[in-house]
DNA sequence: CATATTGTTCGATAAATCTAGAACAACTAT
DNA sequence: ATAGTTGTTCTAGATTTATCGAACAATATG
């Protein structure tokens, strides 16, 4: 299957990961991943087509915010918690404390 | 002159203060009132038309970040740093430590 | 008053982003 | 194998955002 490339959290730049989570959707998947450590894709709670949800997971990826791996047919999805935590400290524990909004 | 509109910040939405934040020209603003304490418009160092200047600063004060109050014919900007810390805990404090990039 | 300064608003263009359908590839399961 | 599941890529449309020039309003200055 595809290869995920998930980029070194040093050069991960801050407007990337604003940007990354300046859309609800995004903020959704973020929270889920908060609750369930590794969700697949189509576990994640959005209501967006399969295209749009790939989108959405390659820019929370080339922010530093998720890893990915494959299994199998599906690809399995998690917080790269710590490492951007050191990186931006603060921001992951923002989000979890934000109200989920519509995705 | 105008008369400048402030939320209260817990009206803000953390995708609101993402969106603000993901513009590099956006995060030297910042950057420039974490120096300056309050700032004119036309002394932000910024290199764009004044019109785009007038949309980004609309932009940075209806995500909580700064406060605008009319001085004469000029109008001077700060950061709500304190209490929008109080909202958004370590944000500010991020933006102070991330690289300035060009604008 | 005449001119310059400061910043807004309007209108228009360009660029980026979000969205999704369709075709496809890879794996799973019957 | 045949069909179903999972997710990507391509293409395209729609929305949002960034940008700026020009006209304007308000203040400041000579």
């Amino acid at each position: 299957m595809k290869i995920y490339q998930h980029p070194d959290l040093s050069d991960v730049a801050l407007p990337a990961v604003m940007q990354a989570l300046s859309d609800p959707c995004r903020i959704s998947i973020v929270h889920a991943l908060l609750k369930h450590e590794e969700l697949a894709c189509n576990e994640l709670p959005v209501e967006v087509a399969k295209a749009t949800l790939t989108h959405h997971m390659a820019v929370l990826r080339e922010a530093g915010l998720i890893y990915t791996r494959v299994d199998g047919a599906k690809c399995l999805n998690s917080l790269r918690s710590e490492e951007f935590d050191k990186q931006f400290p603060g921001i992951i524990s923002l989000v979890e404390q934000s109200a989920v909004v519509a995705s």
